[in-house]
DNA sequence: TAGTGGTCTAGACCACAGC
DNA sequence: CTGTGGTCTAGACCACTAT
């Protein structure tokens, strides 16, 4: 474990916080700012206990919370480690195509189609939350299954959270699992609909025009900012979504 | 707060099992039986406590990680109450359109199409878990946002579980709310996917049959049985499905 | 063997609800 | 006022890990 101060409270917390609650909140904050990382070990409950001038009990509910909310892992013995970045949901469990489909036991590939800088329309502006007219990065890739083209992911890139986006060689890791490890993610919305396609999209999906489209638009966010804006075309007659609770 | 004796050691339990663990299982066990039902007020802190014969320390955890798990309620000053049974999710909160149109504001209601007892299908037995032939209950209707069709719904009940579906007045209650409060929804399975619709739904939704529609499949279960399945048609330029996580 | 987390105890003070 | 939950303390014993 590196990089560890003294934790300074937040000008923004109310005195009446609980320590428990401080305690989780400066971890957090270690893990937002990219100061903690995923796998790093964190203090021990003593030396927190210690920093805080706390008792072991109330470190030890404040980090038995965090590891129930999966943001950390512990191991009896061995210490308190940083959990892997996990986002779950029905539909957000979509987000590494790439892994889904060698899960399948098929055979995954991508096409980068493009990769370039460009200014912000409008629309696009609103979406990433910046000035119309910045430039931004955008990226369309097609993935296939068993060599048939089962995604076209075109993707829209905050500079000001993944600065080397267009240098990443894209057949080595999808620019979703790029995003993943460069900015830290703290949420999403996404969007899904039924759509026909356009001629370019049916063209790299290799279906007609008039073959229904599974279409999830996602924006995903990242140290208080917009990160990145996604629409992923999926063939309606070769992909699906599914799920249970 | 009625029906409450001494808890019960259960046989299977390891005595290696936690204390607070094992308090846990004695209060999901008491919610499951039915011998606390929703609402209840369930025993004190010391009271329980005592029952285990341990600290209070003890009590509030198992209690606290209760009420972290959306199982109990607790109001300080007050008591510690079983929740409300609620299953929430990205995609089955969708569950009741009515509502959802509501809530934006807009006129909802609903014309049923066709209200019927039928045989099942090998398909349908299947997707039901019973025997292919043997009855079940079969509704097709259509709701209306501000006079629009937004969704056709045809749905397949298991008479076991819920045997007065047919006497429902459906234009005063959705199936999904009847179906809600009659069986106590345990889980379900749920698939979505982007399809041309039949002539008949087309018809329903008054759009051509070129005009993709998202497709939403859904069975749920109810007492260790399947108690329906429904596929609703939504047409994909009046409908989408959002979310954040 | 030293340090870590997992659990537990027997107290304590407080805020709040209900009578 | 009494009883409830919300939080905290300063110890303790244990199982496990790493060295």
């Amino acid at each position: 474990m590196l990089k560890y101060n003294t934790p300074t409270p937040n000008a923004t917390m109310n005195t009446d916080t609980p320590i428990f609650q401080r305690i989780k909140d400066h971890i957090t904050h270690q893990i937002e700012t990219g100061a903690w990382v995923e796998g790093d070990l964190i203090p021990s409950e003593m030396t927190l206990t210690k920093a805080f001038n706390t008792s072991r009990m109330t470190v030890n509910r404040a980090l038995r919370e965090l590891t129930a909310e999966l943001i950390l892992v512990r191991r009896q013995g061995a210490g308190t480690y940083v959990a892997a970045q996990k986002v779950q949901s029905t539909l957000v469990e979509i987000r590494n195509i790439a892994d889904e489909i060698t899960v399948r036991g098929h055979e995954h590939h991508a096409e980068l189609h493009r990769l370039e800088s460009v200014a912000a329309t409008d629309k696009l502006a609103a979406q990433l939350d910046i000035q119309a007219g910045q430039m931004v990065y955008h990226s369309t890739m097609v993935h296939f299954e068993n060599a048939i083209p089962i995604q076209v992911e075109e993707r829209w890139v905050n500079p000001a959270v993944a600065p080397d986006y267009l240098t990443q060689d894209f057949n080595q890791i999808t620019p979703n699992a790029y995003l993943m490890q460069a900015a830290p993610l703290q949420g999403m919305n996404y969007k899904l609909e039924a759509l026909l396609p356009t001629d370019a999209i049916a063209q790299m999906l290799r279906i007609p025009t008039s073959q229904p489209c599974l279409v999830l638009q996602r924006s995903t966010r990242s140290a208080n900012k917009v990160a990145s804006f996604a629409i992923m075309w999926h063939a309606g007659n070769r992909y699906r979504f599914v799920g249970s609770d």
